[in-house]
DNA sequence: CGGTGGAATGTTATAAGATCACATGGGGGT
DNA sequence: ACCCCCATGTGATCTTATAACATTCCACCG
C-alpha cells in the first residue's frame, strides 16, 4: 500500500489526506491534467467548465452548486442554476469532478486522469473532504451483488467522521 | 413481470434482496420488531412514526419525503413536511429506516434490530433497492482512514446499476 | 466562403428536498 | 393538580435541482 508522502515534501501529490501541501501545484497540475484529457478525448474545456473546476481545486473543498454559481456570477459568466449544473454534469462525468452525496456538494478529483472507484472521507466538524480509493466490489458488497443478479456500474462510498484536525481540537 | 408469484398469495412484490417473498409476513415481521425494539429501549413508537414505517414496509421500495408526506395527509395526519420529516429522523436515527442519499429517499430497513453497516443496491432502470452488509472499514477505505488518522462514525456505501430483473428485459 | 447541424450557453420558471420558528397538545412523574 | 418534556401541527422560508425554450458558438461539409 502507498505509506502517504510526508507532509512538507515537494507535493504535486493532490490531497489524499487531510494534509497541508503547495497548493498552487496541485492546482496546476490537476488543470493540466484535465486540459490534457480532454484534448486526448476531443472534450471541450471551455470556459465555465474550466473556471467551475479552478474554483473547486482552489477552494479544496466541497462547495455546493449555489455556492459555485454565485462565483460565476461573479466572473461574468450566466447567474442560473442551469450554467453551473452543466458544468457540473460535464465535469462529473467525465470524472474531473465528485458529488458528494451526504453533502450534496462537489468536490475536484484529487486523481484527475486515473480511472477509480473514489471513496471520501468527510468530516462532520468542518466539512473538510478527502479522496481515498475504494473496491467496494470487492468485499461484502460485491459477493451480495453477485449473488443477487446485481450488476454494479458505479458505487458511491462515503465515510462521515472526524478528520485529524478537528478531533486534536477537540481534545485539546 | 412477476412471472414466478405463486397464484393467489398475499401480494408477493419484487423487492429487497430483489427476490419475490411473503411480503405481508415480512411486513409484519418488521413492525413487530421494531415495536419490541421500541418498548425495550423506551422509545416512544407513536403513530405518524408507525404510519411511515408501515408505509415504507407495504411500498417495499425508496420514497421521497414528499411522497410519505402525502400519504400522511391522505391519512389525516399533518400535512407539512416537519411531519414527515420528524417521523423519518426517529426512523433512521434508530435505525429502523436508511436514508438513500442517491435518491435523497428513504427505505424501511431490511434487518431491524440488527446492527448493521448497511449497503445498497439501486437499479438505475426501476430504482429498485436491495440491502446488503457492508464492512467499509475492514477494506482500502478503512487504512485510508487509519493512514489519514480520520476517525469514521459512519458509513454510506451505494452501489448503482441495474437489477436482475431490468437486465432481463433489457436483453429482451 | 457560406451554410448547416449539433453542442454549449443563457434565461425564465418551477419542481423537489429540507429546515426554522413558534404554537398546541398529551402523558408521565412529583 | 401541576409541571415539564416531548411530540405534533402549521406557516414560512431556504436550498438544491430540473424543465423548457431561445440563442450563440463552432466544427465540418460542400
Amino acid at each position: 500500500m502507498t505509506s502517504d508522502a510526508q507532509p512538507g515534501a515537494t507535493e504535486t501529490e493532490p490531497s489524499l489526506g487531510f494534509q497541508h501541501h503547495d497548493h498552487r501545484a496541485c492546482v496546476d497540475h490537476a488543470l493540466g491534467a484535465v486540459e490534457a484529457r480532454c484534448a486526448e478525448e476531443g472534450l471541450r474545456f471551455t470556459p465555465v467548465r474550466r473556471k467551475v473546476l479552478e474554483l473547486l481545486l482552489k477552494e479544496h473543498k466541497a462547495m455546493g452548486a449555489y455556492a459555485i454559481l454565485d462565483e460565476l456570477r461573479e466572473a461574468g459568466f450566466g447567474s442560473q442554476p442551469p450554467v453551473a449544473y452543466r458544468a457540473l454534469d460535464f465535469l462529473v462525468d467525465n470524472g474531473f469532478v465528485h458529488k458528494i452525496e451526504r453533502l450534496n456538494a462537489f468536490v475536484a478529483c484529487a486523481h484527475p486522469g486515473e480511472s477509480h472507484a473514489p471513496a471520501f472521507m468527510i468530516c462532520r466538524v468542518c466539512d473538510a473532504v478527502a479522496e481515498a480509493h475504494s473496491a467496494p466490489a470487492k468485499g461484502a458488497l460485491g459477493a451480495a451483488a453477485r449473488a443477487a443478479g446485481f450488476q454494479i456500474e458505479r458505487t458511491v462510498v462515503e465515510a462521515e467522521g472526524v478528520c485529524p484536525a478537528c478531533a486534536e481540537k477537540a481534545e485539546g
